[in-house]
DNA sequence: CATGAATGAGCATTCATTCAT
DNA sequence: TATGAATGAATGCTCATTCAT
């Protein structure tokens, strides 16, 4: 059971690279990261909104710098200055959203009650497929992709939280207090069931139609997926 | 005298549509579409296939005809000559999956019963998971952006087929074969939990680390799945 | 705790319009058409300059961007920089064109005395046949692929123009000034005899020869001119 | 007074070129010349037909092969079996179509009464405009480009001729049969006034709108131009 | 003769990135 | 910081021409 060490990931999130020639990038001489100033938060800020829109929607090839300056309300030159490279601007979305994303799994209590527990983290998922669906589409792309850029994420930190939110299940089921199943395949299953309502949206809403396709549908899913995963673990006696 | 036997009225004068012509594209006088020849058909499926591997990877945009034809060890104008539109292929593509895609629902049979009907579409998903990736990976792409290139069909084949299976669903819940539950959800979350094993292969495996990641992950998910919606699914009586 | 304070509806999919921006392509977001600079002015004219020379040489499909940005002194991006479209820099040729066509006969004045008035005008189309052959010749080559681009500002302005003068001329022969004729055809043979000079040169050269060939040519031809306009072929009495 | 070299070229037209693989184009061995066979004269005509309409309307770089070989009801390779160049396929029909062009001017007989010799040199030539205006457009295709490909055909046979008829002109007006003027000029007057209702057909029916724009025009034109020729605008009293 | 197949060179246009101011 | 200008390297597609049958 290894400790989360995905809390880096998280914190190196919001901490700046250094400063090459523009506020970000590979540093020229390997010196100091000068801190970014307010401003030049704000343009990453800015930036990274605008990119998000346009990778999500086009991935990463399809996706071009003219699109993102211009979500973004500035000149190709102007955004490059903060990110002389269309990769990096990915990059640090991508490593970004990771933190962000690993967030409901780790939230899961070992010490809360098993059921409880669980459909909080189905709820939680599928808020933010609601609320943050196109984080969750470019992820999905990234992922489709072969993950190329994130891999190593995906090997070491994401792997370790689900390692240890797998013990988690697993001393749960120990215990008789959910159905004995396997733990991983599990969580794989709360995420693609939520995430679909983000990824898939068109066709979930072309299938539901206009009238069952509305804002309602999150509601019916979480109804659903409750009833779903709840009855499904729930333990019971052998005849 | 004159070398041309030919009067012309002097006033025939039009904007014109050049009009080469491989064995693909419309037709010279756009009448009869001639049948493919053997050698032609083999080209379009090796095209196809090529196609298939790179915008699968890459998505539409990304993907490049040079790619898809050294993928299909031609060059780029043979290629060209069997489909001479980019989006083409694409479509192509899309189209023959879709009919692919829609094969494993309509097979559930509302004169069967229930479970082991809905367990043989699970585990018909998750083969086609397992057997055709790339095929998934294609349609989540396609889905991802929106499906701007088939949300007719999804609009209406996609969603004939699934009003209709969703009416036998109910139909089993009304005679308490099953537990009352929402059927079009259930269905998209079939659809989710079995998908991701192809679409999100790269995180799967990553997760389960070299041990468990191997070909045996598809049983362990079948096994898993079938649990999961077999008991989730159990009519109960109240209490 | 999430990076993206913007939450967004997660219907927002639609299929984009890329848009980058020159100086002259459509505004960023299609409003104000933000006055050009010096430089770009200078540029664009540059750039007409050589389009012209070329466009009248092989005309539009004939012509390429690359001859375009070499006779330029530039390169070919640079050149799609200020103009996006191949099409967008003939049109603009063609449009500027036009109106220079039309002012030599717009002059022809109904108050004048129609001798003058006509001599007039056979100088100053015989003046832009010498000093503007390359518009003349873009225009003919228009013309001869059935105006395909222009037809409609034929079909109006040009139209129109025509009527108006036929109207003087049909005037000043009501009142005996000048033989009754149809003034429709007497324009074509104005402008026919007058390009002429301008659209076949090499064939005038070559007739006329080396001596005669010269840049005499069109005063020998304003001669020859005036006499025909005047009185025809038939003899005179010497006076 | 040279004589009359250009019957040469009028032979030349239908002498055909030696046979290489195919039946036409350079030989490789420069062997015998093989006469063509009825069904090759037959093809041959049928593409340069088809040609003439293509390059007629498109110029020689705008037109493709493809167009011609769909005109000409054959395969694209075919086509390409009987004259192997592009290029090839234009000199032809250049070359044939000047001997067409002179024969005209040939026909003006010096022994012949002056007016009716002239004007029936204008009749033919707007016949020309009317019943051949591809290959007047095709002509003044070649012209505006600077006759590349028929310099030499132009600065020899057609200087030939002119300067014969010239004398002719000459003599008549000696002889005070006809104004003084510049004959060479008076030529070119009568090749422009005449071949603009072929070359610019687009614009005279614009210009002349539905009602006066139909077959009328060629005869208002040939009315029109007699009265120019023979007596300009000069008004003359009514008989 | 005729045609399906194949290709090198070219062409308009796009795009990430750099330069100069 | 910000932006107008510039460009090399694609990228989708066309076209004259060749090859093979």
């Amino acid at each position: 059971m290894p400790p989360t060490k995905v809390k880096n990931a998280g914190t190196a999130i919001t901490t700046p690279a250094p400063a090459p020639a523009g506020p970000t990038g590979q540093p020229r001489t390997a010196g100091k990261p000068r801190p970014l100033t307010r401003i030049q938060r704000e343009k990453h800020d800015i930036i990274l909104q605008a990119a998000l829109e346009v990778f999500s929607l086009h991935g990463f090839r399809g996706a071009t710098i003219d699109q993102i300056a211009e979500v973004a309300g500035m000149s190709k030159p102007n955004l490059l200055y903060y990110f002389p490279r269309k990769e990096e601007i990915h990059r640090r979305l991508i490593t970004r959203l990771l933190a962000t994303w690993l967030a409901p799994l780790q939230e899961m209590d070992a010490a809360g009650d098993p059921f409880p527990e669980i459909r909080s983290y189905i709820r939680r998922k599928l808020e933010m497929a609601r609320d943050f669906p196109r984080e969750s589409r470019l992820f999905a792309n990234e992922m489709l992709q072969g993950a190329p850029r994130i891999i190593e994420m995906i090997e070491v930190d994401l792997k370790n939280l689900v390692d240890e939110k797998a013990a988690v299940l697993l001393a749960w089921m120990e215990q008789g207090k959910i159905a004995r199943t396997d733990p991983y395949h599990l969580i794989f299953s709360i995420w693609a069931t939520t995430q679909h309502y983000a990824d898939f949206d068109v066709q979930v809403r072309a299938v539901l139609g206009p009238g069952r396709g509305g804002e309602g549908r999150f509601e019916d899913a979480a109804r659903y997926l409750e009833q779903l995963f709840l009855f499904g673990l729930t333990p019971r006696p052998r005849p």
